[in-house]
DNA sequence: AACTATTGATAACG
DNA sequence: TCGTTATCAATAGTT
């Protein structure tokens, strides 16, 4: 079963540019804005969705909740059978019969957890530096520190890995180096014995020869940007 | 709640004309264009109800089923989130509301707690970068960019916040330098008096002219370190 | 809501 | 399946 989850999403390299101008894939800031792209690329979304399910013959279940919390839904057969069978393809069936715990523990453990979430996310959305109006000058110190932390250690990270990248390449450059040379001896041992025997060519070896470099120009330094990390 | 039927479906004027040439809006009776046309639309509208739910902060749902049965679906949030929030709007709670299957429901719910929990934690040991070992290249790209905007706009509103601070002082400040004008009035009517009855000295108001400022010496500017805001 | 300049999606083809 | 291209569709910004 094919599954987009949060992290895929993020690492799918959607450049979305239209209309006039360019749209960066992020919030839109603006709440008019969002609102109003909101309403167009709904419809536009049901309207694909549709296309996609006349045209193909494919099942297709589609449910939209705007920021707002108003709801939107499309599906081609019938949703409850679309989200049965999406059920069933995921192998929801295995929960049952835990112990017979009384239903205030279960309360309470829910109840905590609830909590927890909503700690979480609300650190997390001051991490991002959003609702941040009910914070103190003392809080929002300490946030920049904490931020400033997880950046250096982020981009430590981040050159950790780059210079083992690197270590390397250079390594491969260094093997590659070396069997150029002695390929090159080769061919040049080759070329005594041709001039010494004047009636054979070069032998099998030729496509290889191809792929080295020639006498005067060894390999070109590394270009880090030749690796896909640019900037940096 | 919006809703879109079979019925409906077929009254919308869709005039679907895409790529080269023309499509009308039907089966396409040739397999395998329709399976080519699939997998293209598949993908376009998974990436349509991503940038959806990213631009304007939707909470999304697709569900697709080839005619050959095969599954695919994304979810903003969390599918079976999702798909309740759909029943619950939908009015459809007609579940046994005994025993068993409210058990089940909850321990959905719980499970469905904890993998959010789970989530919320990883990402804020990300943020705090730690347990940064299992992130790539481009992860820690994504991490530093959003670290960045988070120090960014905590730094934005500590300014605020200061700014707020320093004008309310002024206004202070002025209104002191106002009183202080009047009082300095005061004296000088006294002193004034005192020359013109040379038997009386200074009265009771000695202890408060003390803490005004002399004639040619204003209060000293605003320094920012006084409030306790070093380094900013 | 209507209008366009732009960018995006994609049907057909190789 | 994959890449290319001609064409039409979707839509962001503007009025």
């Amino acid at each position: 079963m094919a599954f987009f989850t949060g992290r895929e999403v993020e690492e799918r390299q959607l450049s979305s540019k239209m209309g006039r101008g360019k749209v960066e894939l992020r919030r839109i800031e603006n709440p008019t804005n969002r609102q109003v792209t909101f309403s167009k690329r709904r419809d536009g979304l049901f309207k694909k969705a549709i296309e996609l399910s006349i045209l193909c013959e494919a099942e297709v279940a589609l449910l939209v909740f705007s920021s707002s919390g108003k709801a939107y839904q499309f599906s081609s057969h019938d949703m409850d059978r679309t989200i049965r069978k999406y059920r069933n393809e995921k192998g929801l069936h295995k929960m049952n019969s835990h112990g017979v715990r009384t239903i205030e523990v279960w309360k309470n453990e829910m109840d905590e957890m609830k909590k927890m979430i909503e700690t979480l996310e609300t650190k997390h959305k001051h991490l991002a530096g959003e609702d941040l109006s009910t914070l103190g000058m003392k809080e929002l110190k300490q946030l920049e520190r904490q931020l400033k932390i997880g950046v250096d250690r982020v981009r430590s990270k981040k050159w950790r890995l780059l210079s083992e990248r690197v270590s390397l390449l250079k390594r491969n450059h260094k093997t590659l180096q070396e069997e150029n040379s002695i390929l090159q001896k080769k061919i040049k041992l080759q070329e005594l014995l041709s001039e010494a025997d004047e009636n054979s060519g070069l032998d099998s070896s030729d496509h290889v020869i191809q792929r080295f470099i020639p006498d005067g120009q060894p390999h070109s330094p590394l270009n880090m940007n030749q690796f896909g990390f640019p900037s940096c």
